[in-house]
Formats: C-alpha cells, sequence, structure tokens
DNA sequence: CTGAAAGCGCTTACAG
DNA sequence: CTGAAAGCGCTTACAG
C-alpha cells in the first residue's frame, strides 16, 4: 500500500504538504499542488480511512438498523438513505436486527465502537433500555417510524392514515368492518393504527366485536391465519369489509379469502397499508395507503445530515401519506 | 470517550496488559484480567476500531456491492451474506451503484481505502475495466451471478435453468414459444438465459421467430412492453407460450396479457425466473426458477470467510436451481 | 507557502 | 506473567 509518505517523497514535500493538497486546507503552491495531484493519480493512491478516522474522529460512515432487511419498507427506505448518502461521500454501514431488541441496542455500541458519525434506526419499538442506549451512545441520531423520547424522530402519520382507510370504508357504505392488527409492543403500527380503526367506528356508531379484530406477526400467512379465525368466530354476523395494517397482511387476508371461494370485494372489501409492489398487481388491486417510504429514507438522511453539521433539527418530523384506491374495496 | 489507557491506568497495569486480556492474546494472570474486565463493564470500554484496523489492517468489515438495493434478489442475497457474516462479527459496508458501471469500479478503490477484509460482488456485467480494478485492489474478492476471469465467482446455472424451463414448455406441447430477455452486456442474464433458450428450441425442431422475441430492462413495465410488441409484431402465427428471464419482466407480460383478455395459460403461457414473492400471489400464480437467493448469499459469506482465513477455494463455484410449477403454464 | 513534531488509540515484537 | 517502546497513516497546531 502507498501511504501518504511514499507520496511525500516521491513529490519532494513533506506529507504536511501532501495532506493539505489533499484536503484542500491551508496554502499549498500552485505548483506543488499539482506536482502532488499527479503522483497521486499515477500510483492511484487512496489514503487510509482508518487512520484518518482515529485522528479525526470522522469516519463518513453512518450506521443504519434495519429490522429485518428483506420487507419492501425497509429496501425502500435504506434505498432512500443512500441515495443521499453517498452523494456526500457516505457509506453505510448496515445492521439487521432480525426483529430482536438486544440486538437494537447491541449493535447501536457496536457502531458506536466503529465510529460511524451517525445513526439511523428503523425502529419497531420502543423502550427505556433503547432510548438509554441511545443517550449513552451520544452520537447523531435518528429514528424512523417510531417516536422515541428525546430522539430525533421521523415519523409517519400512522393515526390519520388508519383513521382515512377506515372513514373511507365507512363512507363506501361499509357497517362491519374487520380489523388485522400487531402487537402493541409496535407503538405506531400497532397502537397507532389500531386506535384509529376503533376511534374511527366509534365516531360513525358502527359497532366493535372483538370477533372481528385479530393481530398478525407482519407475514403474509398471519394475514392469512387472522382471516381464518375472523371467519371462523364471526358465525352470524360477519364483517363486511377487512382492513389490515399492513399490506402482506392484507394479501395472506385475500389469499385466504379467495381459496373459500369470496368474491372481493363483492363479499369482502380488504384494504392494506403500505403500498407493496404486489398491491399493484395482485388481483383483485389492493387499496392500500403510500408512505412514500424512499422518500422517508432521503428526508432522514439530509436530518442527520444537518445534525453532522450542527444544525438545530425538530424532535418530531411527521411524513404525509397517500390513500391509493383500486379494486379490493 | 475511554481509551485503553484510561482502562490501563484505573486496573493499575500497563494498556499492553489490558490489550492482551482484551484480546485473549499471551498470558494475563487470573486476577488482572477480572481486575481489568470489571472495569471494563462497568465503563463500557469499546476499543476503538479505527485504531484497531489501522494497526492490524483488518477491520471486520465486508464490503458488498449491489447494482440496485430495490430488487427482491438482492435483498434476499444481502440477507444471506449478513447472516453469516454477523454470526462471525463482521459488519456490511453497503454500496449501491445504481446499474452504474464506473460506480462498480468507483466503490471497488473505496472499500479498498477503507480497509474493508473483503468484497461481495453482485456483478450483472463482465469488462475488463471491472476486472482489472479488481486485480488492482488486490483484496479477498468474490463475484456473485457472474464469472469473471480470474475472480471467484459463484454463478447460477443459468444455462440449465432456461433450458429445463424451454423444456418444459416443450413437454406441455408448446410449439410457438415467444421469450423476453436482457441486454447482453449481461453475460448471465442476457446471454446465457437466452441461448439456451434458441437451443433448446433448435434441438427440439421448433421454430425461432425473430418477432417472438424482444428484450427488456428488468422492470414490470418493461416485460409490459414487451409482450405488447411481441403481439403486435406477430400478426398470425402468435407464439403459444412466452418466457422471460426475469419474474418481473413476466409479471409484466401477464399484465398486458390480461388487459388484451388473453386467458393465462389457455391463450398464453408464461414463465419466468427468479422465485419472487409475487409471483407466488399474482393471478394465476407463476411457473418459475427458484434460485435460492439467501443461499447464495450465505454460501458467499461462508467462501469469502475462508478466503480471509487464506483457505483455497475455487475459482467457479454452480449453484443449483428449483423449477417451481405453478399455473401460469 | 512549507515542514517538524506531536498525537489519535490501538497491537506486537522484545526484554525482563 | 508484565511493561516500555515503536509504529500503523493520517491531521493539525505551531513555527518559520
Amino acid at each position: 500500500m502507498t501511504t501518504i509518505n511514499d507520496i511525500a517523497e516521491m513529490a519532494k514535500v513533506s506529507r504536511t504538504t501532501v495532506s493539505r493538497a489533499l484536503n484542500d486546507s491551508g496554502y499549498v503552491s500552485e505548483d506543488v499542488r499539482k506536482r502532488i495531484m499527479k503522483i497521486v493519480e499515477e500510483t492511484g493512491y487512496l489514503p487510509s480511512q482508518s487512520a484518518k478516522s482515529l485522528r479525526t474522529k470522522r469516519s463518513n460512515v453512518v450506521g443504519v438498523i434495519l429490522p429485518r432487511l428483506s420487507t419492501e419498507t425497509a429496501t425502500r427506505v435504506v434505498n432512500g438513505i443512500n441515495e443521499v448518502l453517498a452523494k456526500q461521500g457516505f457509506q453505510i454501514l448496515l445492521t439487521d436486527t432480525e426483529l430482536d431488541k438486544n440486538k437494537e441496542i447491541e449493535y447501536i455500541r457496536l457502531l458506536k465502537s466503529r465510529h460511524v458519525d451517525g445513526i439511523i434506526l428503523l425502529a419497531t419499538n420502543v423502550n427505556d433500555a433503547l432510548t438509554q442506549a441511545i443517550q449513552q451512545a451520544d452520537l447523531p441520531f435518528l429514528s424512523i417510524g417510531q417516536q422515541l423520547p428525546g430522539v430525533a424522530s421521523l415519523v409517519y402519520d400512522d393515526y390519520h392514515a388508519s383513521a382515512d382507510l377506515a372513514n373511507m370504508l365507512v363512507h363506501r357504505g361499509h357497517k362491519r368492518i374487520g380489523f388485522i392488527g400487531v402487537s402493541e409492543e409496535d407503538p405506531a403500527v400497532g397502537q397507532l393504527r389500531q386506535q384509529a380503526y376503533l376511534d374511527t367506528l366509534k365516531q360513525n356508531g358502527l359497532p366493535i366485536h372483538k370477533e372481528w379484530i385479530e393481530k398478525g406477526d407482519f407475514t403474509i400467512e398471519s394475514g392469512y391465519e387472522a382471516m381464518k379465525k375472523i371467519l371462523r368466530n364471526s358465525k352470524d354476523v360477519k364483517p363486511s369489509a377487512v382492513f389490515a395494517v399492513t399490506d402482506r397482511m392484507a394479501i395472506g387476508a385475500m389469499e385466504y379469502l379467495k381459496e373459500q371461494g369470496y368474491l372481493i370485494p363483492e363479499h369482502m372489501a380488504v384494504a392494506g397499508i403500505g403500498a407493496s409492489l404486489m398491491s399493484k398487481y395482485i388481483t383483485p388491486s389492493l387499496t392500500t395507503v403510500d408512505y412514500s417510504n424512499k422518500e422517508a429514507g432521503r428526508k432522514a438522511a439530509e436530518l442527520l445530515l444537518a445534525k453532522l453539521n450542527h444544525e438545530e433539527i425538530e424532535d418530531k418530523i411527521e411524513l404525509s401519506y397517500r390513500l391509493i384506491q383500486r379494486d379490493s374495496v
């Protein structure tokens, strides 16, 4: 490996000067600069980032903590993050918690030891151990998807998105609306979206039947099972519409309904949230909510960059959403 | 930040000893070890990876270069890579070329300057500049999906997978088989899969019509357009089956066929490659080939780790595949 | 405009 | 079993 010393020797200057030329810091005469740059070019010299990082305490690397790499949502967000960051010369150090809360905390520490300049966390839960770990890390930090106390958070408007969806079903004349949610450990998806559903039904004077409410775990299969349970448990009065808090679960529900010979939306309307690629191509196409995840990723990266530049940013930034009406309702 | 010196001071030993205790290298008396570990625990000390990396020339980071972050294939592969690497204490530094060949090379250099221990590239093309850049980097390197000359490559069996698919269509009685491919700049997807299609038709004495062959760019939309062209250009004798080299393009083709009132598979059979999630849930479900991308990612990580341990590995490792017959044929 | 020197936080021969 | 010293490749006051 060629080092800055090699370059200095070849250019017959001190390494101080080479460093200045390379970083455009301080004065370097035009002559010398050209001489240095030529040699850099020829040798293909690349400064050691470890040495730089050790010295400057900056790495131009941002840590990203994901709950799962294999979901469309996560991929889109990372895509947006990367788009903005790469342009600024930052790279992403990627970690995947596989939905393990301990790993969330472990990775925060690990990323810190790797001298990342900041961390973006796609959060799925909120707990004290987590917020504490974030405080301790004492690093520019951004949470996406969950509002973490005392942490800059970029959140989706889960409550209103869900309420809009429920209201839309009501306006379409549905009076019996089922619900497929997820664990309330997830404040955004599990609590807010469910609360909005309950509130909307209440506000419209519609009945809330426990038998019409089931929980899944984000997977297609769990949506399938939830739908099965709802149909089984609600013998006489079945819902005429069911609303799942994620597209995947909605698609699972549709699968079961199709198997049972239900026509969608005639016998049962179905809606989801997430605007997955699949939602568009499945038959019938799925009514859903677009959260613009990629844009969220971009925004997150921009906010983090702002923080790195010591700009003040708000603690809670809310994103907008868009209802997509299709054939499943 | 606490450093190794702080720990040494607190434990009243030299930093040499702390280092030994931390890395289990050399002798440290049980007493001293415990004393050190206790302090490490209490302070939450984490060694600086930059300093370590500068000193040891190892970073425990592996660079991954992707053509696109937002495809299922890439995501699955990264998932598999991460699964294996994370267990060994490695992190992934992620880069996305956005299908730009120059970036491929740029990122190889960049990753090297960041002292990654090795690089895994999901290649989409093969050219001299690329293989040269890899040689110059002089780093443990692994290519997935394309065979790069002189570079350890983990490849899918594109030829036989494609031939099997074509043969299957022939056995089902199809005599007029159309094809939606991609640019031949991509040796694996663009050349091998097409060659297998052509060879299979020839071997079975079936006609090859130029009008039945179109190219897309991996997107659903391009599959849609390709199907449209095939139908337009082949006025009298239309194919009875069409085979796309990716699921996305197959799904695009199905979209167009459905719009035009074609029944699938009665009027036109459709097949793809990739075993995307969507292929299972679209109507009719899509016949496709499963390349086990996640397993490929795992395997790639294992091979790279082997290389890092100076084990010899073969230059070309071929993966197997599995035909999934469903309702679209 | 340029350079000598110190130091970032580690590890590793070497000596004892 | 333990420590002093050198050095990894940079940047940055400081001095000139």
